[in-house]
Order: structure tokens, then sequence, then C-alpha cells
DNA sequence: CGTTTCGTTGAGACTAATCAAATGCTGTGG
DNA sequence: CCACAGCATTTGATTAGTCTCAACGAAACG
């Protein structure tokens, strides 16, 4: 179920299903029809390979809502390090701020499609009907909760809990049941996960060995993570909140 | 100019004022009667004094427009630490979600005088106007920023960064000209700027002495602060951003 | 199959936390 | 106005935890 994929520029924009999962999934579904259709003139819908940088260079502050795949929205901060602010997955709505002092980037862990909208027009349209800015309200509220979330995780937590914390997170929002444990499958690096957490990937590698040491999860190659402890893996988390 | 000041319970309800700064600085100013006195129906008006916590146990969720004074809204992370998510001042309108899991709790640093609303009502009726939906929104969106800002601080500043890049938060927040530099008084305690930042109270003194030391800054009392040498500041604090 | 990147492990350095104690401020009652 | 009690803040000594540097092993990629 794939048609009329054409190349503009190096991004390959396909004019279906991104903006499809979009509307089912954010618009609501009595939206009328010119409303509909004026989003989807707004929408730009795009495909993004593994490693790529959809939003380079953009001068307007974007909202971008990820189809499928994950991304990371990076911020630099100074001399070369980088702070992960948090990981996006399928059906996530997330808002990137202008290009500009301390520049944020929104880069592609997988491939994905996506669909970007300018974030001023996008308000405009969503503030003609009621529920949807409501909508659109809660996601923004859930993702300031989220971030506070994180900081207190990056605030108080020692690298275990930061570590043990993050695996829950991740179980919860891509993790599927296995036993009575978690299958999870992480599209980020040790890297990644480090900048997320604000420790070195030295530390990150250290604590999980720890964890397959004291028999909380089990790892399959780099990026297959069996949790079979999730009860302890929580202790082990401290009452820290599960993060992104 | 106050008036009409009535005891109910432990608070001050007072009929005036907060009610009318929230007003000026959030709604529009063509907004029509009904939807005015619906928000002041919504609105519940008090005055809360230092070191109290205005919103103990509330079970929904809050919109708090902070009139004059200062809060500061804290997680409660484990075994007693906590960590503050962020400082309001006169003008500021924060959410705070519903007292449950890891509660939050907003607590007054000064004595203060807040319009507080239940969000679920607050929403649906901002959302009934499309441009206070939408500036209410920007705030959203700005108190997002800040909390991604804070991260940064959090995952990847040292302790001396931290403290600078506080102070010129604070500078800049509620601070005064003074000569080439700026005056500020902290309202909040060395204990409350640790658990903002992530450090412990002993090192937040040690940094603020190399700081005196270092004449970037003078202090008088513990709260009223001289930074003197606002571009050495911001040196020390990286390119670290402002964070709140 | 070779090359490169990513991940793990080890040793040592360093930052910030913890523990302990002294000093300074603030508010209260005499 | 002063003395005192109770905290808040500062300072010092030690320790714990994480980063850095360095080397090795493993997986991905052409």
């Amino acid at each position: 179920m794939g048609m009329a994929v054409t190349p503009i520029g190096r991004a390959i924009v396909s004019t279906f299903n991104a903006f499809d999962r979009f509307r089912a999934e954010v618009l609501p579904g009595d939206l009328d029809e010119s409303c509909l259709s004026r989003f989807r003139s707004l929408a730009r819908v795009i495909k993004v390979r593994k490693g790529e940088t959809p939003l380079a260079g953009h001068s307007d502050d974007q909202v971008v809502f990820i189809a499928s795949g994950s991304t990371k929205l990076v911020a630099h901060a100074s001399k070369g390090r980088e702070q992960i602010v948090g990981f996006q997955f399928a059906n996530d709505l997330v808002s990137v701020p202008a290009d500009s002092a301390h520049a944020y980037t929104l880069s592609a862990l997988q491939d994905c499609e996506i669909a970007q909208f300018n974030a001023a027009p996008f308000f405009e349209l969503a503030g003609q009907q009621t529920g949807l800015v409501i909508a659109i309200m809660e996601r923004a509220l859930d993702s300031l909760a989220h971030c506070r979330e994180k900081s207190i995780t990056l605030g108080r937590g020692s690298a275990q809990e930061k570590i043990a914390g993050f695996l829950l997170a991740m179980a919860k929002r891509i993790g599927a049941p296995e036993g009575k444990g978690h299958r999870v499958i992480l599209p980020m690096s040790r890297r990644d996960i480090a900048d997320s957490l604000g420790l070195s990937v030295e530390t990150v590698s250290r604590q999980i060995t720890q964890l397959r040491l004291a028999s909380l999860l089990d790892t399959d190659g780099r990026a297959i993570y069996h949790l079979s402890d999730i009860a302890a893996l929580r202790a082990r988390a401290g009452n820290l909140p599960a993060n992104t």
C-alpha cells in the first residue's frame, strides 16, 4: 500500500500514509473537509533515512509528527557534547524550536516517515477547532510533564537509577511482553543513551553489564534486551520516574 | 488599592487584584464579557503566605497564575530528596499536575497572590477563543523550552556552570541593572538552589564563594547579590542556557 | 575480507557528595 | 535595644562515584 513517491531535492516526498496516520492519530474524526485539506496543504510529508536530519536549517518553529520509525531531539551544548532532550517513536508529535541560538536538531534513528508543519500556521489552524486544540494542548502538557520527569532523573539519579529508569521507560514505550518480562529493541546507540542521561558511554556500558550480572536482563547483540525482572529494575530505578 | 478581603478557611480570598492581573497579562483585551465572567467564576483567587503550599491535595490538574510573589514547583523524588522543577515569579502561568504518583507541590517562597484554575475547564474555556488558546499554547511551549534548557544544564553542566547559569537567569528574570552589573534579591534558600540544580547545599555554597573570590559578584546578607561582571559569569556558564 | 565504527573493560584522576564542625544570620522575648 | 535560640550558611576533611584515557574485542559495512 504505497504509491506516488516523488523525489524533491534529497528528500523523498510521499503523498500518502504519513499524513493519514497523522489524521487518524491526532485529528478528530469529525473534522470538516476544508479544515482537513488545509492541514494537508500545510503538511510536508517526507521519508527520512537513518542518520538524516530532516529539519536542518529551518528558520521557523516546527511541529513534527512521527508516522513511523524513531528520532532523537538533540540540543547542542558546549564543546561538542550533546544533550538529547528526548526520543520520539511512532505517533509522537514533537515540537522543535527554530534553528537559532543553541540549535536543536531532529535526527532519525531509523528510517522514518514524518509529517512536518510550520508551527505558527499549524496552531492557527488547530485553534479553530476547540476539541482539536485541546487535544494538542494536552500533548504539549504531556511533553512538559515528560521533560520535568527527565529533569528529576538528570538532577537526582545515580548512573544505576538512570539506566534502570531508562530501560523501563523504553520497555513501556516500545517493548513487547515476553514471559514475565519484556523484550525491547533499542534503536539508539550507547552514545545516544549516554547523551540522553548525562553519562559517559563507558558508564552506560558498565551499568548495563552490572544489571546483566545481577540477572535483571539479558542482551542479544547490541540492540535487543530481555528485561527479565521488571520489579527488581523498578527497585533499582529508585522511585525515579520513567523518563524518555 | 485593595478591598474586600475575606477569610475562607485558612486562606485569605481577595476578590480583586490577582484576577485583574491575570486578565491584563493573559487574556486578550477584547475578550467578550460572558467569557470573562466565566473565567472569573473559574478562578480561585487566594493569598498565600511564605512557606505555604496552596494546592496541597488537589485531585485535578491545576493552572496557576502568579500575580505577585514567587513560588517553587517541587517534585518529590526518592528518599527525602527533592527536585525543584522550576521557580515562578509575578505574571508566570504554571501548570501543576494532579497530586498523584510522584507528587508535585507548589510552594510559596514569599507571600504571594495567585489565581488558580482547574485545568480541564480552563482549557475548555480558553479553547473557545482562537487567539487566547494560541497565546496559552505559546506559554506552554515556552515552559517546555525552558524545561529542555534545564535538562541541558542538569545533564551536562559542572557545578560552576550550573551556578553561574542560574545566577544569570535570575538576574535576567528578577534583577535590576546596577552600574555595569546587576543586583538581584534571591527569594530562595541555598537548599532550594541546590535542589533546583541537582547539587548539594555545600557545593552551592562553595561555588558562590569561588565566584566571590574571583570578583564576579558580591553578596550582602544571604539574599542580595551584586553581579559585577556579567560577561565573565557568562563565560563560566559555558554556553549553557540560562535556566530557571 | 579488510576496514571502520561501536561496545566493553581496566586503571587512574577528579569532581562533587557526605560527614562533621564552626560561624553567621534572623526572629523572638526580655 | 540586647541576648539568645534556632536555623542557614560556610568551611574543612574524607570518600564515593563517575569521567577520562587507553586498549581490546565485536559487530556492521563496503
